[in-house]
DNA sequence: TGTACATCAGTGAACGCGCGTTCACTGATGTAC
DNA sequence: TGTACATCAGTGAACGCGCGTTCACTGATGTAC
């Protein structure tokens, strides 16, 4: 950073707009602070005066939404990779859970800002109606479906439980080992692994049918 | 708010502490914003000048510690009259459960703060530690550890599972309820209850020996 | 092939704002004599 | 009972800071003629 940096030549003007991008992003991750991302620091991490930012964003806001917006792709297809790996949908459940684990903690800030942040801070775009309904979410409702169809899953209780429900509860899960990994790091753990696999297999064995 | 108030008579000074700390908690209820509890808007609540803050905290951190300081042991208090009710493991856990995610929905921003925030940001009092230590987590653990030793909660899988990681576990599921209520209001979650159900019932079940 | 010019990437200086915190102070109040 | 005084709750003004954003600009670059 802070590097010498020469005008880009007239056609060339939307390459500074993705080193923005790339340098918001970095700044979130090293400091892993939402409000060490000002338009100041990111200006000059990519070596650029402040206003030059407003040629490429509305404003502040917007730089951080497109961020997360970015996030969100991501998660999205690492999701989609580990439900691609998979036919059976307990298999399949099992590998979308450990895989959105392992994103978070590979991520911890991005997820953090993603789904641990004041929810109007989240881009309309990528607003939770959208994470419902375009996301990988629905491809691993359609497997919860598919389980519940072919007898594997419960639905004795509770009363009314739906594919739907279980899909939010399996989310509600993994969002909770994450979220506290993320947010507790010094918490004494123990064996992070342990706790992750005991939730994991507990979370599965209580949606199997007997 | 802003209510013209007289000085307090010599021996008194130690009210305006309190006036500060609920002051600065219902700022941060209302607002819903950790940002917006400024020592100025505090001030202006309780009708004093900034100043007058720092006769009785020592800086801003130390009096949001002390406003996180309130909120966990009204958690724990909270968590120990749910457990207080029961008797059996089984029961005690559940109750348990439920309580937490009640809490969490009952007072948001508080939840927010506590488990949600940064980790520099929580008083080292109420540090990771301390909760695994002294709250309702041993209580709760001692719980299922005789769980276990009466034979009721399964210790099959996965390898080298233990009462602690069961624990952990067992909140981090209640943890992703809450905090995903918390910081997702938004979602269409459907009817939220059916979802808080069907969590605890899997989570429960997935806990039981067959 | 040469030149005038429009385009456009980026600058420099400044704005007003709210913030945490410090400092020297004021003036009512209880107390000691 | 009266008075001088130390105590202490709270004030008013100011500090320096970093922030998001705006504005008029500069000067290199590609292009049209």
């Amino acid at each position: 950073m802070n590097v010498v940096r020469s005008r880009r030549p007239k056609g060339h003007g939307e390459e500074l707009r993705h080193e923005i991008l790339a340098a918001a992003e970095q700044l979130l991750v090293e400091t892993a602070s939402e409000e060490a991302v000002s338009i100041r620091a990111v200006a000059d991490a990519v070596g650029v005066t402040p206003p030059s930012i407003y040629r490429h964003f509305p404003d502040k806001q917007n730089l951080l939404f497109e961020v997360c917006a970015i996030q969100f792709t991501r998660l999205d297809e690492w999701l989609a990779a580990a439900l691609a790996d998979h036919d059976d949908p307990v298999e399949a459940i099992q590998a979308t859970g450990r895989a959105y684990v392992e994103f978070g903690r590979a991520h911890p800030e991005h997820y953090r800002i993603m789904f641990m942040g004041r929810a109007d801070l989240t881009p309309e775009q990528y607003d939770d109606e959208v994470f419902a309904e375009g996301s990988a979410f629905p491809t691993l409702l359609a497997f919860v479906e598919r389980g519940i169809a072919d007898g594997r899953l419960r639905t004795d209780s509770p009363a009314g439980v739906n594919a739907f429900a279980i899909t939010v509860s399996l989310w509600a899960v993994v969002h909770g080992l994450t979220s506290l990994l993320v947010a507790k790091p010094a918490f004494p753990w123990g064996d992070v692994d342990l706790v992750i696999d005991t939730t994991l297999d507990r979370c599965l064995h209580g949606l199997l049918a007997r």
